[in-house]
DNA sequence: GCCGTTTTCGGCCCGACTGTTTTCAGTCG
C-alpha cells in the first residue's frame, strides 16, 4: 500500500467531519475530527511513525476512537467505518466544498436536489444557477444564486489556491502602508495583526490595526492609499486590493478597547481557542471587545494586550509563540522562553563575496572589505565568509587545495587591512554530494577555519538515503561545524528533503554541529516547527543570512523571527556568543 | 470523539456576516 502522508490523513479526517456534518451528527464529534485533522497536518513527524511506536494517542486531538481507526488504516489500508460513511455521501459533494461559501450542508443539498453529475458537478452547478434553479430552493435565494456564480468563477480561476507572499514582502508593504496611515493623523498606535505579527514564513493578506478616537478620519485617509479596488469599507475599518494584487485590511478601534482587538486578531486561531478555554475555566468569556464575566455578564475592555493576558492570569505571550504549541501551559508555569532579539547576534557566518573561487555555484556581488564595513555598522564582532567550494569537475584535488590556500591568505590580509575591527573566519560552503561525501578534498580543509555543509542537489532522495547522506557528511571532517539551510526548501517552489529529523538532530547534537537558520526570505530554513523540535532535544543553532550582496545582510531579523517561533533562547544560538567564545567553539 | 487545576462525566471558543428568516442555520476566520 502507498503510505499515506500526514496531509492525506488530515484530508481524510476532514472528509469524515464533513460527512458527519451532513448527517447531522453530534457537532462536537465533528469538531473533534476537524481538530485531529488540524493537529495531524501540523505534526513534524509522520503519523505512521507514531503508529510504528504505538504512540498514536500522543497526537493531540487523537483519542481512543480515532486512534483505533488510524490503526485499522495502517494495518489493512482502509477503515470499514469510514467506507460505510462515504457510501452515504456522493464524492462530488466534497468537490463542491472547494467552492468558497459552500460548506457540507449546502454542497450536499445542491448535489442531491439538483442531481448534479459526478464528473460534471461544477459545470452542472453553473448551468443550474444560470437557469435560475437555485433561487427557489428553500434556504437559498436570488442573492445566493448570484453569489454561487461569482464563487464558481473564483474557484475556476484557481484563486483559492494558496497564493501567499514571502514574509519580507508582506513586511515591506505593511511598513509602507503604516507610514501612509500615520500621515493622515489621529493614529495613537498602529500594529501588524495576524500571521504577519506572528512572523509566519509566508503571509496571505496583510492585516493592520489602528488605535484611534477618530476612526472615520483614519479610515477615510487609508482608502486614499493607491489601490485597484476598494473591497470593503465600514465603521470598523476598510479593505483595499492593491495594484500588486495584495489585500490590505485595516481595522480601527478605540484605544480603550485596543488590547482585546489586538489579541483577538493576532491569533493564531488555535492559540485563541486554547486561551478562551483557559478563560472559561475561570468564569471568563474572551472576545474581541474584551472579557466578559460569565456570571455577571459584565464586559471589561482592555487597552493593552498585557492587561488582557493578565486578566486571565497569564503573562504577556510574544506573538511568535501564539501557535498553541504549549505556550499557554508554559506561561502558566512561568516557563516561557526568553526569546532572542536581532541585537543579540554578534556575527554572520554564511556570506558569499565576489571572490572567484571557481565554483559551479553563484558568487556574491561585494568584496570582503565592504562586508566588513557593513558588519561593523550592524554591530557585529565577527563574520564568516562561506563561499561555495571550487568545482570538483574542473579541478584536481591538488588544484583545489592551491585555490583554497591562496584565498585564505587573501582574506587574512584583507582582514588585517580593514579598519572595521570585525574579525573574519575563512569558511567555505561545501556541497554534500548525493552519497554524503563532501565536495571539498581532504587536503583543502587545511585552508579553512571551518565549513558549512549544505544540500544543493538530489532533493528527492528517500528518507533513509537522505538521512544517511546527512549523517555521513556530519562525520566526514571535524571542521564541519554548521549544517546550512538544512531542508533545502524554497518557499513556494521546492519542498525540502524528507529526512528523519529526530535522527539528524541527535547526530547534530553528538557532533556539536549547529543547525543553520537561514534568514533568506525564500528559505527560512530550518523551518520554525523543526526548530521547535530541535531546540527541545538540545540542538544548537547559527542564524545566518546567506548574503550574496550587502543589502541581504539586513535580513538577519527574519532568521531571528524563525528562531523566536521555534522557542530558541539566546544561549541556543552560537553566533550570539562574543568573538572569543565563538572562536573557541567554531575552531575547537 | 476528546479530555481533565471545577470534571473519568459532562462539558466542549466566539462572534461577524449573510441570507433568509421572524429566531435561525450555515459559513468563515
Amino acid at each position: 500500500m502507498k503510505q499515506l502522508t500526514n496531509i492525506e490523513l488530515a484530508h481524510l479526517l476532514r472528509k469524515v467531519a464533513a460527512a458527519y456534518q451532513i448527517l447531522n451528527e453530534n457537532r462536537f464529534k465533528i469538531i473533534a475530527y476537524d481538530r485531529a485533522a488540524d493537529s495531524i497536518e501540523h505534526l513534524t513527524s509522520e503519523v505512521k511513525d507514531y503508529w510504528d511506536d504505538g504512540k498514536l494517542g500522543e497526537i493531540p486531538g487523537v483519542g481512543q476512537g480515532i486512534a483505533s481507526y488510524l490503526d485499522e488504516l495502517f494495518r489493512s489500508g482502509k477503515v470499514a467505518h469510514f467506507d460505510d460513511l462515504m457510501k452515504r455521501i456522493p464524492a462530488r459533494v466534497f468537490t463542491l466544498l472547494l467552492v468558497p461559501g459552500l460548506g457540507p450542508k449546502k454542497a450536499y443539498r445542491l448535489v442531491t436536489e439538483l442531481k448534479l453529475g459526478e464528473k460534471t458537478v461544477i459545470a452542472d452547478l453553473e448551468k443550474a444557477a444560470k437557469a435560475g434553479k437555485i433561487a427557489p430552493m428553500e434556504g437559498f435565494g436570488e442573492k445566493s444564486e448570484a453569489d454561487i456564480l461569482v464563487n464558481l468563477d473564483t474557484y475556476k480561476r484557481g484563486a483559492i489556491k494558496e497564493n501567499r507572499m514571502a514574509l519580507s514582502t508582506a513586511d515591506g508593504i505593511a511598513t509602507e502602508v503604516m507610514a501612509f496611515v500615520k500621515k493622515g493623523g489621529a493614529v495613537e498606535q498602529i500594529d501588524r495583526l495576524g500571521s504577519l505579527r506572528r512572523q509566519v514564513s509566508t503571509i496571505g493578506d496583510i492585516d493592520l490595526a489602528v488605535a484611534t478616537t477618530k476612526p472615520e478620519q483614519v479610515t477615510e485617509h487609508f482608502v486614499t492609499y493607491p489601490h485597484q479596488k476598494l473591497v470593503e469599507k465600514g465603521p470598523g475599518g476598510a479593505t483595499l486590493l492593491l495594484h500588486n494584487g495584495r489585500q490590505v485590511d485595516m481595522r480601527v478601534q478605540h484605544p480603550k478597547k485596543y488590547g482585546a482587538m489586538l489579541q483577538y486578531f493576532t491569533g493564531s486561531k488555535n492559540h485563541n481557542i486554547k486561551l478562551r478555554e483557559h478563560g472559561l475555566a475561570r468564569g471568563l468569556s474572551l472576545n474581541e471587545h474584551g472579557i466578559k464575566n460569565v456570571k455577571t455578564g459584565k464586559l471589561t475592555p482592555y487597552s493593552t494586550e498585557e492587561a488582557f493576558y493578565k486578566a486571565v492570569g497569564l503573562p504577556w505571550i510574544p506573538p511568535e509563540l501564539r501557535e498553541d504549541r504549549g505556550e499557554i501551559e508554559a506561561a502558566l508555569n512561568k516557563k516561557l522562553p526568553n526569546l532572542p532579539d536581532v541585537s543579540d547576534i554578534k556575527g554572520d557566518l554564511h556570506m558569499h563575496t565576489s571572490y572567484d573561487l571557481q565554483s559551479s555555484h553563484d558568487v556574491g556581488r561585494n568584496v570582503l572589505s565592504e562586508h566588513l564595513d557593513r558588519a561593523a555598522e550592524l554591530g557585529y564582532e565577527y563574520i564568516g565568509i562561506s563561499d561555495h567550494n571550487p568545482s570538483l569537475a574542473k579541478h584536481s584535488a591538488t588544484e583545489i587545495a592551491t585555490i583554497m590556500k591562496k584565498r585564505f591568505a587573501f582574506y587574512k590580509s584583507e582582514e588585517k587591512k580593514s579598519k572595521s575591527g570585525v574579525h573574519v573566519f575563512v569558511m567555505c560552503e561545501v556541497d554534500i554530494m548525493p552519497d554524503g561525501k563532501l565536495a571539498l578534498p581532504k587536503e583543502a580543509f587545511e585552508h579553512v577555519d571551518a565549513v558549512v555543509v549544505s544540500l544543493h542537489s538530489s532533493f528527492t532522495q528517500d528518507k533513509k538515503t537522505v538521512t544517511d547522506r546527512i549523517l555521513t557528511a556530519f562525520a566526514a571532517n571535524p571542521k564541519v561545524r554548521i549544517f546550512g539551510h538544512p531542508t533545502g526548501r524554497l518557499l513556494g517552489s521546492r519542498e525540502g528533503v524528507n529526512a528523519d529529523w529526530p535522527e539528524v538532530f541527535a547526530a547534530a547534537k553528538k557532533y556539536d554541529i549547529a543547525l543553520e537558520i537561514n534568514s533568506s526570505p525564500q528559505r527560512l530554513d530550518l523551518p520554525d516547527i523543526l526548530v521547535y523540535d530541535a531546540v527541545h532535544v538540545g540542538v544548537r543553532f547559527t542564524i545566518d543570512t546567506d548574503s550574496h550582496g550587502l543589502e541581504s545582510m539586513d535580513l538577519m531579523r527574519y532568521g531571528v523571527s524563525v528562531a523566536r517561533r521555534g522557542w530558541v533562547q539566546k544561549g541556543d544560538i552560537m553566533n550570539a556568543l562574543g568573538y572569543t567564545e565563538f572562536k573557541k567553539w567554531l575552531t575547537k
